[in-house]
DNA sequence: GCCAACGTTGGC
DNA sequence: GCCAACGTTGGC
């Protein structure tokens, strides 16, 4: 089972550092609608599983920080609210369609960058690089998590 | 704005 | 259950 993971955030929503400046650095994270992702919160994670808090659709994508998942799953409010962009008016509030874990900020890093991560052989297979893949929620080795901290360690700064 | 790739929907 | 049409994601 996987204990790391890598979650997708356009950081015009919520970026590594509106999650560093919140309350106990912890954001919900709002907004999954997608079956399989959902059903990675729901099922394989755990708290203290780490994260990879990437920023997708945005000027440079990439790894922008480190993350753990902070609870387990709850229903999503905002598939409830009329007035959100992910509001789901067939989701039922007897039985919610969507879930959210609290995700907790540990630190900002560099920006590794997807040209950078596409760039090494040891990741070509990190869920992420495959053809095609466009989950927000994808499991990640242990290995692919060690190599991953260290070309953060490498020209930090 | 474009487009590849994938997910969802709905008619049959 | 099949599959075409449509919608979404997300990099470029």
């Amino acid at each position: 089972m996987a204990r790391y993971w890598l979650m997708k955030s356009e950081p015009s929503e919520c970026s590594i550092d509106d999650a560093m400046a919140a309350p106990r650095r912890t954001v919900p994270w709002t907004g999954v609608r997608n079956y399989q992702a959902r059903n990675f919160m729901r099922d394989d994670m755990q708290v203290g599983d780490g994260v990879l808090f990437y920023h997708s659709s945005c000027p440079q994508p990439g790894i922008a920080g480190i993350a753990k998942v902070a609870s387990g799953v709850r229903p999503d409010p905002t598939q409830f609210d009329a007035q959100s962009d992910y509001y789901d008016p067939q989701s039922d509030p007897a039985a919610p369609r969507w879930l959210l874990v609290d995700v907790q900020a540990q630190r900002k890093t560099r920006l590794l960058g997807l040209p950078e991560l596409r760039a090494d052989p040891a990741l070509a297979d990190l869920v992420l690089l495959r053809r095609g893949n466009r989950l927000s929620i994808t499991p990640v080795d242990e290995a692919h998590w060690n190599r991953i901290q260290q070309l953060l360690a490498q020209h930090d700064g």
